[in-house]
DNA sequence: GACACGCGTTTTGTATACAATTTTCACGGA
DNA sequence: TCCGTGAAAATTGTATACAAAACGCGTGTC
């Protein structure tokens, strides 16, 4: 991978999700440019691949500004979220087969019973990717890996007890089953609901600490 | 707008869909740029927009090609329109109110009789912009108009005979109705084969050319 | 006081030269 | 023959200088 680039990537992209960067504040290249350490040249391509994963937005004069992140984002986020990956699931449960529901049972038994957060974010990647995949369409997983911004998903499981790990684990395997089964609506209805609780748990969280400020 | 980058995006837009970039051939700038008369750097800028809206697809050392366009990734591309945009027609149901379903009654009444395929592609746009907006999702409404390829739906309607511009026009006002009445579920419905019809119009027309050939 | 206008400042756009990376292909050894 | 190696060629990445556009602010007019 390119390294100006992507350093300039996930440096802006860190400061956007420590809040260096306020929403709705102006990104301005030269400033980046100087604070990241890199010329403009990929600055300006780290800002449209945000753009594109919705952290920036563009004004109609080009200028660049760090994205909304209120609650109501996140959860027209988290619809969009499911509406895809509940049609993802549902297609996988069409065109996966065996094959597939073999893979995921594996992912699901390696994970057993982990109470730790970190080795239930490498199984909940694992397993989400592997249904993305197992939809076969290349623009569904496009869409879904701009729309997913990975940190939203560490900054939800951060904040589950042990009780929403076995639920989420749980749900994992309903969805082994619809998908074994070749159940569409089945395993569409499970992903639905599995991401819709998510932002549930995030919603609450999110009010927790306003409550606490 | 930049002078240079929309040269160089719609030009490298045409050159793909009139097929002198043939599906799978590799995309180089500097080819490019020669060819359209800019520098590479819009032609990079072009490129990237290019790629966020599946016209272009990149390898993992970075080189572009150009993206399949076969009825199968056609058939794709209309299957996730019509969930989003039949996300979006619920929405406007929803939050839209009498103000949406009048503005829409409107764009209608305008549109009328019309055999002409301009005028109709004109009243097709304002609606579905209309009902976009209504739903009130800017993730939405970006992620539709990225994978919305305008020239599709011109393609689509240039085949379109005196009954399926009337059909058109009847499902437009039923979905005006739904709007009305708040029904989400009507709308979403009366969206989705909206769209999956205009797909099968599509598909019966590339079959018909490919016979002819 | 409101508003349009012009001009200096700020910010983004473009071209270009050079650097880094990837690909290609010829060559030599097992 | 097959495979790895390495150098040349092709392609993309980056920095930088200058051009163009957008913005903000002061000024003048009505």
């Amino acid at each position: 991978m390119s390294s100006a680039a992507d350093k300039a990537y996930s440096g802006i992209r860190s400061l956007i999700l420590d809040g260096t960067l306020a929403p709705g504040e102006q990104l301005k290249e030269e400033e980046l440019a100087e604070r990241i350490g890199v010329s403009r040249t990929p600055i300006r391509d780290a800002l449209r691949r945000l753009e594109a994963e919705f952290f920036v937005t563009r004004s109609d004069s080009q200028r660049s500004f760090v994205a909304d992140q209120s609650v109501e984002d996140i959860d027209e986020i988290f619809t969009l979220r499911a509406m895809l990956e509940g049609h993802a699931a549902a297609r996988a449960a069409t065109v996966g087969g065996p094959a597939l529901a073999a893979r995921l049972r594996e992912i699901v038994d390696k994970a057993g019973n982990g109470g730790n957060v970190d080795a239930f974010l490498d199984h909940n990647a694992d397993f989400h990717a592997e249904i993305i995949a197992g939809a076969g369409s290349d623009r569904l997983a496009t869409m879904l890996a701009r729309l997913v911004s990975q940190p939203i998903v560490h900054r939800t499981a951060r904040v589950y007890d042990k009780g929403q790990f076995e639920r989420s684990l749980f749900e994992h395997r309903e969805l082994v089953d619809a998908i074994e089964r070749g159940d569409a609506e089945w395993a569409r209805s499970v992903m639905t609901s599995h991401i819709r609780r998510a932002f549930h748990v995030f919603e609450e969280a999110a009010q927790a600490l306003k409550r606490k400020k």
